[in-house]
RNA sequence: GGCGCCAUCGUCUAACGGUUAGGACAGCGGCUUUUCAAGCCGUCAAUCGGAGUUCGAUUCUCCGUGGCGCUGCCA
């Protein structure tokens, strides 16, 4: 196969959220495509009309853009394609391929529970495919397998070699109608008619295989590779869903970046190189034989460990554009080297405000509020006397005041410091945990400090 | 119940049939230090079980066991 006729797709249902599986689905095909120099595609599978909704569609679509997942031409909607499913029915129905089925969902469920009681495979077998076709009172439209003999198999691109007995399937439903064809059949008259070369989906889709190639056959239309991606799981092993919290793609949006996820996910079901790299190396690495066969448990630290990496990364105005903060690009690195999530940006708001605390948190272990006032005074002269406030003059000046204050005690110098730099820090952050005092000074700027700390000593 | 997929530290994983079974995240300890973060150093921790093949199995085969998926007139 010429590699510019690779052509792949993902093929979510409007039904919901791009969930983070399907998400993860997405980027392999895409990096399949892109490694390979073919197509990757979208296709919205809304056959089921009373569950999709076009809001659903759109925050699918909005999904795969944030994720930076861009697809070939325009958006395939399999609700515009009735004909096409339609024409294909028809024909297998006037072959004798496929027919019309009357028996009740009662009978149909009877059936099932005695075959499961019987130890049965459970699988309808239809006793009655000579009735007249489309008969009045309508039937469910099903491919005509019965008791086959015939074993399918294919290669699995992940997996390997699989195989099932057609003969376990039954005469499986394919439509409701010829103007309402169901999954195991609109995906395959679609990614015949799309000339999809690898279906790259997750494993739940295995079951769907044998059922899916025997619909090609009857068609007489080729089969494509079939490459069965892992599951992603929940910490305690199952199929994640919303019990276990956010399983939307934008569920992550107001907390991680796009970058980010998407790196996590990949590393998810695939050995990169190393911990931390970019779409494109992504691209470079990528093999789609290489793609792991066991599903890994969706792990939330290792995310805010790759998360907190990428926003460390983040220029200024990147980071005011995404959280809407209006700090001074000096804050910024400040910020951003002690976050994991952007919402917690939040907690820095000493940055762009003043600060409220108790004035008991001034106090360095066991100095008193006196020995607090009497620092801050000294402070406050030190910063006064400073044309502006760099790192290195007010460091300087705070290490001499440090030095001075700490001979008082028969301690080491650390008193010394922890009396002058402790109360500044807090007088400025407001908080026991904050960066460094003099960073904060020199972002907050002489006036401002000049204003917490003679606020401070008043308190007192 | 039937069919299928899978199986290495807590988690994600590496290891032409020969390694002290390696790395990362998390955890723990330390250094640095005015607190946090970062950084650096160190540390804990795994081949599901049983046969077989082999001089030698994490690796190959088989059987168990376990987990998961499918078993829809959803996709």
């Amino acid at each position: 196969m010429d590699n510019k006729d690779i052509r792949v797709r993902i093929a979510p249902s409007p039904t919901g959220f791009l969930h983070i599986g399907t998400g993860q689905s997405a980027l392999y095909n895409w990096l399949f495509a892109k490694k390979m120099g073919g197509k990757f595609y979208l296709r919205i599978e809304d056959t089921d009309r009373e569950r999709s909704t076009k809001e659903y569609e759109e925050s699918i679509l909005g999904a795969l853009c944030w994720l930076g997942l861009d697809w070939c031409g325009e958006v395939i909607h399999q609700s515009e394609r009735i004909q096409l499913y339609r024409t294909a029915l028809e024909k297998l129905l006037s072959e004798g391929k496929a027919f019309y089925c009357h028996h009740s969902q009662e009978e149909l469920e009877a059936e099932r529970q005695r075959q499961e009681f019987e130890k049965q495979p459970p699988r309808h077998e239809c006793n009655h495919k000579d009735l007249p076709l489309g008969k009045e009172g309508g039937g469910i439209i099903r491919l005509n397998v019965g008791d086959s003999t015939q074993v399918i198999s294919f290669e699995d691109q992940i997996k390997g070699h699989i195989e099932f007995k057609a003969g376990l399937l039954g005469d499986f439903s394919i439509a409701r109608s010829v103007s309402d064809p169901l999954y195991n059949f609109a995906a395959v008259i679609d990614d015949a008619e799309m000339e999809i070369s690898h279906v790259i989906r997750g494993e739940d889709h295995i079951s769907n295989t044998p059922k899916q190639i025997l619909v090609y056959e009857a068609l007489g239309l080729p089969v494509p590779l079939f490459a069965h991606l892992p599951l992603i799981l929940a910490p305690d092993k199952s199929k994640l869903s919303k019990r276990h919290g956010a399983m939307a793609v934008v569920d992550y949006k107001k907390d991680y970046l796009p970058d980010a996820i998407v790196n996590f996910l990949g590393g998810l079901g695939y050995t990169f190189s190393k911990d931390l790299l970019s779409r494109e190396e992504m691209i470079q690495e990528f093999e789609l034989s290489k793609v792991h066969k066991s599903g890994a448990i969706f792990d939330t630290k290792k995310l805010n460990w790759i998360n907190s990496q990428y926003i460390r990364r983040l220029t200024p105005s990147e980071f005011k554009n995404l959280t809407g903060l209006n700090v001074s690009d000096l804050a910024v690195p400040l910020i951003t080297e002690r976050l994991e999530k952007l919402s917690d940006a939040q907690e820095f708001s000493y940055l762009w405000e003043a600060p409220v605390y108790e004035k008991e948190l001034l106090k360095w272990k066991d100095s008193s509020l006196e020995d607090v006032k009497d620092s801050l005074t000294k402070t406050l002269v030190v910063v006064e006397e400073l044309e502006t406030i760099t790192d290195e003059s007010l460091r300087n000046k705070l290490e001499l005041l440090s030095v001075d204050t700490g001979k008082a005690s028969p301690n080491n110098r650390s008193v010394g410091r922890g009396v002058v730099f402790w109360p500044l820090r807090v007088v400025l952050s407001g908080r026991e945990k904050s960066p460094d005092p003099v960073q904060l000074a020199v972002v907050l700027g002489k006036d401002e400090v000049i204003k917490r700390v003679k606020e401070a000593i008043g308190k007192i």
